[in-house]
DNA sequence: TTTATAAAAGAACGAACATTCATTTATATT
DNA sequence: AATATAAATGAATGTTCGTTCTTTTATAAA
């Protein structure tokens, strides 16, 4: 039997992404995504069950690249504000430098495919982050608080200024670019904020 | 001649808002839209250029009234802390109160359509913003930072939290509600992060 | 009451849509 | 070398899309 091309695969992955960020979802035609990946529109239905299915699995893949990024070197024992120092800079680089992935995702974020992807995001990525807040909670490096408060203050205004700096716009349309003392002095207030 | 029924396009606001909450951008179709306004197609053509201007036209609309919400009661010389906590509970209980439309708001934010409808953002909105910032710097009230800094840490979280109590899902889908206790522990770490 | 005019409607347009069908092509196994 | 099989294709499917055309309707001004 004919071996399949894994290549075909990732062209319509990348190119999808693309056509998503740069047309949004009513600008990801199938017929058009066949044409820009360079293959036959019956061949995407090869690899993916529909247009639902197609868009399901590139958030999927995109969120398992990102969480493996950000637990790298970071471990759920370590003292709170290293732990928080390793997680914040592996998202601030990954973004930074994945700046079409992070678009596509944060655009996925709010629509309703959001809904639809949930259940299938990685339980052991979520079940670290609980466990390295307890931890630090209870050795008192960090205040009490329920954990959505702990991720809205600790990484919210991170995700806001990585928007900023991707459409290049800060507020009142401010040419805006996020450099690394921008960043070191944000995650300060951060560490300021969330310590006892 | 016959006059406009300003219910008419009342209508059209209000359910092209919820089909694209409900739906998405793809699943806003304007033959749908108009049997859910209970107009003409043709109907929806006297009040919006097309099916692009409604959209930015709903942006701008549900803009102009979030803005509008967010400064009552606020002054651009009030001390900084009163001044924050005048906006964020504005803010708070505006999203609070009108949830599918901070819930549009969200999705177009990051939607191709951004760049568009940009270019119509309130400008005093955003002068008024920038001067009570300066204000509260020149007074030591507040640490010296980027405008955009201050922005992503002061109400990135907030905004973060709105949405997990909208879709009533927190961290790991646990369930989520955001009561008054949270959001006042969550502004007064914002305090602490921004207070010299 | 008549007239002028914009609002509103419904049917219709070609274009683009997601998906599938029938066929050809490449390769691993025999 | 022959066979079996899944990959890959291009054309075609019926459907839905955004928008416009022509006609009718309501009302403010005459």
């Amino acid at each position: 039997m004919r071996t399949r091309d894994e290549n075909k695969e990732a062209a319509i992955r990348e190119e999808a992404i693309k056509m998503i960020v740069k047309a949004g979802f009513d600008g990801l035609s199938m017929q058009k995504l066949a044409k820009a990946a360079d293959v036959s529109p019956a061949t995407i239905y090869i690899y993916f069950k529909d247009r639902e299915d197609l868009i399901i699995q590139l958030w999927t893949g995109e969120m398992e690249k990102m969480a493996a990024a950000t637990l790298e070197g970071f471990d759920a024992a370590m003292s709170f504000e290293e732990g928080l120092r390793v997680q914040w800079m592996n998202r601030a680089n990954y973004f930074m430098n994945n700046q079409l992935s992070m678009h596509f995702m944060e655009q996925i974020k709010y629509s309703p495919y959001e809904n639809l992807s949930r259940k299938k995001m990685n339980q052991t990525f979520i079940s670290i982050q609980g466990e390295f807040v307890h931890n630090a909670i209870k050795r008192k490096e960090l205040v009490k608080l329920p954990l959505e408060v702990y991720w809205s203050v600790a990484y919210a205004p991170l995700y806001q200024l990585v928007k900023m700096h991707m459409t290049g716009r800060g507020l009142a349309g401010r040419d805006f670019k996020l450099d690394d003392k921008m960043m070191e002095q944000t995650l300060q207030l951060v560490l300021k904020a969330l310590k006892p």
